[in-house]
DNA sequence: AGGAAGCTAGTAAGCGCTTTCATGCTTCGT
DNA sequence: ACGAAGCATGAAAGCGCTTACTAGCTTCCT
């Protein structure tokens, strides 16, 4: 007769704190007093339970930890691609500023789809992370900034918060806190220089129509044509997407229209780039013939050629400031600071060759 | 007298499952088992307590949850930094892959740090992560090895894998799973590709001699020029950081040197951008008077001018790869399929402008 | 009709920590 | 020398879930 009794596999599971008490002959609650040092506990014992630790190899339970009270030390970040520089840059900050202050990271993408974007926020809500950082423009839509709305409230009624990084405010009853930039400064000055170089006739050259940052940024560019009393003309305003394919096919459709223009501002450096290489197949010289600026400043702005004149945003310093305020504290850890629900980091412009003066 | 008493502010803390049952008039039995769908409940039932849930915005606790047996969904990711392209390709795969096996990612940077690495390994694991990934080439360092394998055992006694990605195994004896790719045949065919165009004085250059990754992309190379009758010159290899700076810094030491060669083997494209710099500042054209390669197929190669030819690895497959390994699931979710604990993926060389016949 | 099956729902025992409260000592002050 | 104070430690009550195990009802078969 074959034996079918249940062997049980002796599955090496690790030990716990109980194992580490008995092994020091002290109770639990001495083991966690040592873990966490909070508490005075005498040298010898702790130096008995210190060598326990390291024979069974314990490893606190982080799940345990947060259940029990201590918080669960992390924090999450949601962006739309790792890859994108952009996001990169923030999530790097963010990142880096989380762990100064002991937080692990969490870094989930949402790869533009909007109900993941929800979904991950109630993820890392159920994880009890101790701030969310939710990074990008948003699009203009009431539903979906009510289900943000929603979980905002509920982030916060369980102590956590909610950070709008590069985005703008749900209003002043929702309890989320705000790091912005100056899209709509940066693109004034930005074009505000072109307009110096005697440039007239700008593009302007992609963004979704809804989306917050396209939004502010064509304001900025209004304003100063406004500024220096240009008219807005409504044929040189070209939106779309943000990538390179849209300012490569769009320039080159607008160069086929033969449409008359001596500068070119993209919404992102992304743009520039296509943009760039569809001046350059279709043998207008830059910044002969057309001037080009882009937005970001992100690395791809100093590999074309000619380097790219463009608006620089400290978006590593954006992601550290998410954290700051998500977790209350200040720049130095000084935890006595008013709470500060909100943070406006500014642009600069960055000139580099892609720019010149119109003959 | 001014009212010192404690005024109790109501923090209006989240409800808990027993909140649900209560407002559902069932059991918190029943309300597990609605969330959980693993439980038949009759239809009345679980709508009564999916309003009930929905009224009170109720949000499981992940770490309550995780204690109580079922796993915490998440996987741990470890990589240098999430601007190098590099990685932030293999974090994408990574990421994507959790997320199709419902997974959270956690993700990591070490920028570089040894320590900072054995404690994030230690911290993913307290974390009880079903899988910690560890990517990019190790360094030789027995002691630094030994730290590595120890998690790697105490990950595995709580049912958790580490997984290698990018580097060497670390032995037998050590339960960790290895997804690597082909260093060693990349770097011998971009070096064969070199020589069957001509060259015969190749320069490589960059990579910190000890790191795994390097003496593997050496030994390709030193074994093309063996099978090739070639001599291996000590003078031509220059081994270093694998920056752009580097690049840049050596290949114009080189060149003021006046070092005799017409080829160029980067040890990585990042490399090879800066001694494309170099060169074009030194006025020595490329691929004219040299060419050039780089190795990873990261964004910049397609950047460069001329356009750089380099091995291409499916950074993003590495990624996933990594992520069905230590979780043990098959392409498609197969929990069937045999134990994995290896898997290389290839490298294909990708053919561009920086190289050119040798006249 | 009577009991075996088959359902649905509740009870309660943890999961591995933190923390409050209680306890047994040692150390002082007077 | 005796009670007060101060320390170091232990006991035990949760934290919010999951999941045996148990129990009450229907069905259904013989």
């Amino acid at each position: 007769m074959i034996d079918s009794e249940e062997v049980p596999v002796t599955e090496p599971s690790l030990a716990t704190m109980a194992d580490v008490a008995k092994r020091a002959g002290v109770s639990s609650a001495t083991v966690s007093r040592v873990i966490n040092g909070n508490y005075p506990v005498s040298a010898v014992t702790r130096q008995r339970v210190e060598r326990a630790i390291a024979e069974l190899g314990y490893v606190a339970n982080a799940h345990a930890r947060a259940l029990a009270g201590a918080t669960n030390r992390t924090v999450g970040i949601i962006i739309n691609d790792v890859i994108d520089p952009f996001y990169a840059y923030i999530a790097r900050g963010v990142e880096r500023e989380a762990t100064r202050h002991g937080r692990l990271c969490m870094v989930c993408c949402t790869h533009g789809s909007h109900e993941k974007e929800l979904a991950l926020i109630d993820l890392l809500h159920e994880q009890r992370a101790d701030a969310v950082i939710l990074v990008g423009g948003a699009y203009e839509d009431r539903a979906y900034a009510a289900q943000v709305a929603r979980r905002a409230r509920a982030l916060h009624a369980s102590g956590s918060t909610l950070v709008l990084c590069g985005r703008p405010s749900l209003g002043d009853d929702v309890p989320t806190r705000v790091v912005e930039y100056d899209n709509e400064g940066g693109a004034f000055a930005i074009t505000d220089h072109l307009i110096t170089q005697g440039h007239r006739k700008i593009v302007f050259l992609g963004g979704p129509p809804s989306l917050s940052t396209t939004v502010a940024r064509l304001a900025g560019h209004r304003r100063a044509l406004a500024f220096r009393g240009l008219p807005y003309d409504k044929g040189l305003i070209h939106l779309g997407q943000l990538n390179r394919r849209f300012g490569y096919d769009r320039i080159r459709a607008l160069l086929a229209d033969k449409l008359d223009f001596t500068a070119l501002f993209c919404a992102n450096d992304t743009v520039a780039a296509g943009a760039m290489q569809g001046l350059e197949l279709a043998g207008v010289p830059v910044p002969e013939a057309v001037s080009v600026v882009g937005y970001d400043d992100v690395p791809i702005a100093q590999e074309l050629r000619p380097q790219l004149t463009t608006v620089r945003i400290p978006l590593e310093e954006l992601g550290r400031q998410a954290v700051r305020l998500g977790l209350d504290v200040g720049d130095d850890d000084d935890y006595l600071s008013p709470v500060q629900t909100m943070a406006k980091v500014g642009t600069s412009i960055v000139v580099r060759a892609s720019v010149a003066p119109l003959s």
